[in-house]
DNA sequence: ATGTAGTTTATTTTT
DNA sequence: TAAACTACAT
């Protein structure tokens, strides 16, 4: 057979990979080492070669970028479409199971999932029902509580509270929580995940069914595995006791443990650890070949991630050029830092390059207000990556509350969203009505609503406002039925008077909303639900889900030939042949909580090795001595990380270009770089003679104090102070 | 219901 | 500092 289709124009490693015997493996795949080409090769060879049949082929992705990414990949190597191959997110192939099979997950067929947004409502909706104070019990904390433990794989009643009073708050809110959700028929991102593990740990039969369906299971990105999704790749692991028969899959890890950036919402390196200790014949494959960047780059990396503990250990190399050093911009402030970037970027676009090669990286959101300044009057346009998605938006949210709510009488949280949206005269002390009886008659706030229509209790003008909202969701159910998904959309926006209410409203902000609300027609319109599966699910259930899990891209506008910002984080898997990296500072980038909380440095270190291999051909990064961050001045130090960079590769271009910093990565206590030493008496043209005293921060931009002859101690940069060594 | 004055808060984000 | 949120009055 030819397979040369699949291996031409890999490198051995590759080639290592992707033709390994069945068996667990693991690949660690450098930054730019051809990640996706090996997952997507490795499909490619077990369907052609190995005869596997796609059917039982199960590959996992973070993202639903990269899950298509590499279903089109596939299939352009297949030169064919791939039917009957699972290819998806970790959330949408668990709410695929779920809806496959609902009874047994002891779910409504209808069910619905909450984004974090609906999740945390909710939670203020269950605050509000056991009456605790929303000041005491903060919702954003409660939600991540849930979540934390959800993502452990932990349910209330596992959890001993020890007796801790707040920790059996924290198990009762949780409690209340679950089953409100349940009665509601709601489903939480974590829930999703948890749900399914527990479905295919306690049934037997399904556990079987999908142990022999899948032959081979690929989790693209590992090392951004939590607990319960590694917990779920291992129940469908064929394991080596043989206790499940000759069933379960070949694992086929890819993942980079100097790529772990989100420990703190609750993914585990350890977890690449962990697989070889719980697979242990497993093979390990290291890509370190990088195809992506200068060797300068590469190296600068090297040495940085170098730094940190218990890595499994990568040197990535690249047979291209050595490429310039890094520059190193030190601005006298944020100001500074914007205005050298933007020259920067005209004069490299000056020479032909295109806008969207460039990349403008920074630790937190609140930096890129500087630079869109700067490119707002530089008449550059450029995109700005984050804020509020497509279906995050309130009224597309809105719109999609009343579509849910036709589909799920029981969903309080809709209920509650658009009961008065737009304004019809129900107000609080009515809703706080139904909510109250909703709770008392254990049922639905339709339910409540319903029977208290009927009841005398309610003044007429409520009343009449409430029957009017009952009638209104129950025609434009009648109505909308039996149509095609789109003109639901259209029915609905109409009818609910929210078109018209978005449309009364004033403002630039208005028009866009009810530009999004027709474009939520055309994305019903545009939405293709393939139900090529036995999946129970009708179409409007399947575009609620797709609202919920791909929540879409920021802005519908078109972005080509911009210039990129974005932070380090969503920089992750990009690349651009121009690349700055910001706000280099202690304090900024490490931040300071990083800083301050013991053992967070190294995943700070990551991202940093993150931002710098993002970079192809040049990596400029900047700083400023001096920043205005809550009104409040600072004169941050450069970061560490800037002295973990070996000096042979950084250009520093404060004063024009040319000029080599040396760098001390010493001890700041003692020595501040170019050999400047507590002690050391030197002269200044003003203040005359005198000693230094102390000193911090690293090379040229570091400061000294200085203890006067004449005039006292002060504090000085050494780059500008000129002083004179005695 | 909506505007205003006062208060709080200030990593990173996908599903 | 400034945005986002809250409480209160209209």
């Amino acid at each position: 057979m030819d397979v040369s289709h699949i291996l031409d124009g890999l490198n051995p490693a590759q080639r290592e990979a992707v033709t390994a015997p069945p068996g667990p493996m693991l690949v660690l795949a450098g930054a730019g080492s051809g990640k996706t080409r090996v997952l997507v090769h490795r499909m490619a060879w077990l369907i052609q070669v190995e005869g596997v049949s796609p059917f039982s082929l199960l590959a996992v992705t973070f993202t639903n970028k990269a899950a298509s990414e590499m279903r089109h990949r596939v299939e352009a190597l297949q030169q064919m479409p791939v039917s009957g191959m699972w290819v998806g997110t970790f959330h949408g192939l668990a709410h695929r199971m779920l809806r496959t099979h609902w009874k047994e997950a002891n779910l409504p067929q209808a069910f619905q999932v909450l984004d974090s947004d609906d999740q945390l409502r909710m939670v203020k909706r269950v605050l509000r029902t056991l009456e605790l104070d929303e000041t005491r019990w903060i919702p954003k904390m409660i939600t991540g509580f849930i979540n934390a433990r959800k993502d452990e794989g932990l349910r209330a009643q596992h959890i001993d509270s020890g007796g801790d009073p707040v920790q059996q708050q924290l198990l009762r809110i949780y409690t209340a929580y679950e089953v409100a959700c349940q009665r509601a028929g709601v489903v939480d991102f974590a829930e999703l995940l948890l749900r399914t593990l527990e479905l295919l740990r306690d049934n037997q039969e399904l556990r079987a069914h999908y142990r022999s369906r899948f032959r081979h299971v690929l989790v693209d990105e590992f090392q951004d595995t939590n607990t319960i999704q590694y917990a779920w790749v291992r129940l469908l692991a064929k394991d080596k006791s043989g206790q499940n028969g000759n069933t379960g899959a070949h694992l086929f890890i890819v993942g980079d443990d100097d790529q772990a950036i989100y420990g703190w919402r609750g993914a585990r390196v350890e977890n690449i650890h962990s697989f070889k200790k719980d697979f242990p014949d497993c093979l390990m494959v290291r890509l370190e070949q990088n195809y992506r960047s200068t060797s300068t780059i590469l190296n600068a990396a090297n040495a940085l991630i170098s730094r940190n503990d218990d890595r499994l250990g990568k040197n990535l190399w690249t047979q291209g050029e050595q490429g310039e050093p890094i520059q190193l911009y030190a601005a006298f402030n944020e100001q500074d830092e914007a205005r050298y970037v933007i020259d920067s970027i005209k004069r490299w676009l000056e020479q032909g390059n295109a806008r969207s090669d460039v990349a403008i990286l920074y630790r937190s959101n609140a930096q890129s207000r500087l630079f869109e300044e700067q490119l707002m009057m530089d008449g550059l346009p450029y995109r700005v990556y984050g804020g509020l998605r497509f279906f995050e938006r309130a009224e597309i949210k809105d719109a999609l509350a009343y579509l849910r709510l036709l589909a799920n009488r029981a969903d309080d949280g809709s209920f509650e969203r658009v009961i008065n949206q737009p304004t019809r005269g129900i107000g609080n002390k009515t809703v706080e009505q139904l909510r109250e009886l909703a709770k008392d008659m254990n049922t639905s706030m339709w339910k409540a609503a319903e029977y208290l229509v009927q009841q005398p209790g309610l003044t007429a003008r409520a009343g009449n406002a409430l029957k009017g909202f009952l009638q209104l969701v129950e025609s434009m159910q009648q109505t909308v039925e039996k149509l095609p998904l789109h003109e639901q959309t259209e029915h609905v926006i109409q009818h609910s008077g929210l078109l018209t209410h978005y449309s009364q409203e004033k403002g630039e902000k208005a028009e866009a909303r009810v530009e999004n609300l027709q474009e939520l027609v055309n994305a019903a319109r545009g939405f293709d639900f393939h139900n090529s599966d036995v999946i129970e699910m009708d179409m409007l259930t399947a575009f609620l889900a797709h609202a919920a899990l791909e929540a879409g891209d920021a802005q519908a506008e078109a972005w080509e030939d911009c210039v990129q910002l974005m932070t380090l984080h969503s920089a992750k898997g990009l690349e651009f042949p121009l690349v700055f990296i910001c706000g280099v500072e202690e304090g900024l980038f490490p931040s300071e909580r990083a800083r301050s909380e013991g053992g967070r440095l190294q995943e700070e270190r990551r991202l940093c090795y993150v931002g710098i291999t993002r970079a192809r051909q040049h990596l400029v990064l900047t700083y400023a001595e001096r920043r205005r961050l809550y009104g409040k001045d600072y004169y941050p130090m450069p970061s560490q990380f800037l002295g973990e960079i070996p000096s042979e590769y950084i250009q520093d271009v404060r004063f024009g270009s040319g000029k080599q910093v040396v760098r001390n990565t010493g001890s700041v206590q003692q020595s501040a770089g170019n050999g400047i030493m507590i002690g050391q008496r030197v002269m200044h043209q003003k203040f005359g003679e005198g000693m230094v005293t102390n000193c911090e921060g690293q090379g040229s931009h570091a400061r000294v104090e200085v203890n006067f002859r004449n005039s006292g101690s002060k504090w000085l940069v050494l780059a500008y102070a000129n002083l004179q060594l005695l």
